[in-house]
DNA sequence: TATTGTTATACTCTATAACTATA
DNA sequence: TATAGTTATAGAGTATAACAATA
């Protein structure tokens, strides 16, 4: 079996960790957890209109962690959440303007310990590993030729 | 602001999610979680003692977590605790011959999966890959020049 | 009937602090 | 006094199933 340290998920795991260990105290400082900065930063960046179904992939989240998530932050004004009038099972979630502006807050400290990355591991570099690693996020592994899970 | 998809914890947490997809279903069917099996993997192939430490560094778990997975697969025989006589602070952790007979159990469907991915991603792109995760993780990046939390 | 989202439930992990035993 | 590990506690996420509303 290949070694621990070379396996895929730890790579990526320990990776993350490391860039996380930058974001955490900024994030902890505004009191937002990890998940509840993904949901205001996918949304911020949407350019259309956004219902939970989307939050929830674009996030990797579950439907039912992302409806907590959704509660507390729409309790705290940032976001707001209504029904879609063409179909009223969607819900349409949208940045409130406070929403907004904690984004608009939170974005230079984020874009300043992003800059650290970059300048330890290479601009270039970083942006080939991204492609890369989108490449893989894309690969489609399903499990025919094994024993079929599901 | 940098676009939500195009965020390096957003692109490693994507990817681990496209690989872990194929190993969960494997882990369930042993009733493992993806800590537990890490913590399982690291002392598979720890080459020396291992202490409770060593095991949270390796695995990512952060202490009171590795405690209480620790005693899960001690009274599930999988692991056995013993303090180190020459520092009775440490405790020294080791797979359980049932342990072992578990690691080898999952180890060939757990490669069996891993070869999907290589396949469909490259043998030598995905080595590739796993250097630059490794040099990533690997990054020091205190935050001197920032303000400074802690 | 299928889909979207929420709620229910049980379990697990995270994170910080406090504590115990040992050094 | 410092260190290693565990325990306490609160909060949050994971995962599956069940449910309500809508299509």
């Amino acid at each position: 079996m290949r070694s621990f340290t070379a396996s895929l998920p730890m790579a990526l795991l320990r990776a993350r960790e490391t860039a996380m260990q930058l974001f955490r105290p900024m994030l902890a400082a505004h009191e937002l957890t990890e998940q509840q900065w993904r949901v205001l930063r996918a949304l911020s960046s949407a350019h259309t209109p956004t219902d939970a179904g989307d939050v929830a992939e674009l996030t990797v989240l579950l439907p039912p962690s992302l409806s907590r998530i959704l509660v507390n932050l729409e309790e705290r004004g940032l976001v707001a959440r209504r029904p879609d009038p063409s179909d009223q099972r969607r819900n349409m979630i949208t940045l409130t303007s406070s929403g907004q502006a904690t984004v608009r807050e939170v974005a230079p400290e984020s874009e300043q310990r992003y800059s650290i990355i970059e300048a330890a591991f290479g601009t270039d570099r970083l942006h080939r590993l991204l492609s890369e690693l989108h490449d893989l996020a894309e690969l489609d592994l399903s499990t025919s030729g094994t024993e079929g899970n599901q």
